[in-house]
DNA sequence: TCCATATATCGAGAATAGTCGATATATTTG
DNA sequence: CAAATATATCGACTATTCTCGATATATGGA
């Protein structure tokens, strides 16, 4: 996890178009979403979808898979775990104790 | 912790300038930096520095404090938590079973 | 082969963001 | 009051992003 990395995955999130997308994808699980019912359900024109999805899928933030005619979508949790701990490591580094946050272990 | 608030804060750690400049404050923790160490640490223009700490500030992500003649900055954990926690909270809400993100239960 | 479905790419317009130098403001010190 | 320090705002330029309709591609079925 460099820093190129985790700003491009919080610029992806930054949009709420996007957000609501991820959102999405993350409560559908495992079984994921395909990109037509991602569609209907958020009722956006496929070119935006599609070039939003893209962008998730570009900072690893989405998966995809590929079942015949149908392009499965999925939010990647471990991309979502590091990018997590990212944000909750290294806090107070630089100082004594005193810190809220409890770093997460799975931080890469 | 709306939507928009959420996409907004993302979006302020979505660029390396601001993300670069959080990460040093949470870092710092609870001492914070002056606006001026932070420009010194990290070698940016004034007017750039304020322009994104503006950013950083207006959407929660970031405190000020006025001391005498140097304005001291500070990473606002509490922020940062229910950020955090909102990213993983709700995962797999539309599904059964086999998560791998534990919601943290400090999420706002 | 022809059509329907699913998704991606293209192209363009409007909007927003990132950066910086110059300048402004406010505060302290001499 | 003048100079120095700390930070913010202005103005401008360039670059990027967002959105969408139109069009392209790819796959499966009649």
């Amino acid at each position: 996890m460099n820093i190129e990395t985790v700003a491009s995955q919080l610029e992806a999130l930054g949009n709420q178009t996007r957000l609501t997308m991820y959102r999405t994808l993350v409560r559908a699980g495992d079984s994921g979403l395909a990109v037509g019912k991602l569609q209907l359900k958020l009722d956006i024109p496929s070119s935006t979808l599609s070039h939003h999805l893209k962008k998730l899928v570009e900072v690893g933030l989405v998966t995809q898979e590929r079942q015949v005619t149908t392009l499965i979508c999925r939010a990647n949790y471990t991309s979502m775990n590091s990018l997590v701990g990212y944000l909750a490591d290294e806090c107070c580094a630089d100082e004594a104790a005193s810190c809220s946050m409890s770093a997460t272990e799975e931080a890469a």
